[in-house]
DNA sequence: GCCAACGTTGGC
DNA sequence: GCCAACGTTGGC
């Protein structure tokens, strides 16, 4: 199993928003980029855990966990001329971007802010925290996730939750 | 609103 | 294939 880290603006989608989907479940699209496309598409496999991460707001930084429910697809929004994320050079048969489905697992008791993660030497190697990294998309090492875990003050466990259907 | 960093585009 | 111009991201 895999972790990543996934960034969205709260304004647009925040991990309220995730909670309160019809199952907890929301589809991740809109990714535009090749590197986290590829991301996307090879490498995000159910099960894999995602910190949800807000960005462009104040503050940015953790909000929460998030589960994979669905690997890598076509992302639709690529077709919708009514969507921001339209790709007028993608057809139905050649869509150029991938998505997945995400579901909420927990909602920190706060948010951890970014600011607070580069204050942690154990997290100097993040590529969050890289100078310039821009990716919406992702990895996250199995160490940093289990600090960024410890930070935030939850007694959240990291163990699968339980489910009722 | 600014700007650093990086990606994309397109002329050549 | 180079590279300048432009666009986007996203913290500050």
């Amino acid at each position: 199993m895999n972790y990543w880290l996934m960034k969205s603006e709260p304004d647009e989608f925040s991990i309220d928003d995730l909670a309160n989907a019809p199952g907890g479940k929301a589809r991740w699209d809109g990714v535009r980029n090749y590197q986290a496309r590829n991301m996307l598409r090879d490498q995000v496999a159910v099960g894999d855990q995602v910190l949800f991460y807000h960005s462009s707001c104040q503050p940015p930084g953790v909000a929460g966990i998030a589960e994979v429910v669905a690997a890598g697809y076509p992302d639709p929004s690529a077709l919708d001329p009514e969507s921001p994320y339209f790709d007028s050079r993608s057809s139905p048969d050649n869509i150029r971007w991938y998505c997945v489905d995400v579901r909420f697992v927990h909602r920190f008791p706060a948010l951890i802010p970014l600011e607070r993660l580069r204050h942690s030497v154990e997290l100097e190697a993040m590529p969050l925290l890289r100078r310039g990294n821009r990716l919406s998309v992702m990895p996250v090492s199995k160490a940093h996730w289990d600090f960024i875990l410890g930070l935030a003050g939850s007694d959240y466990s990291g163990t699968a939750p339980g489910r009722t259907g």
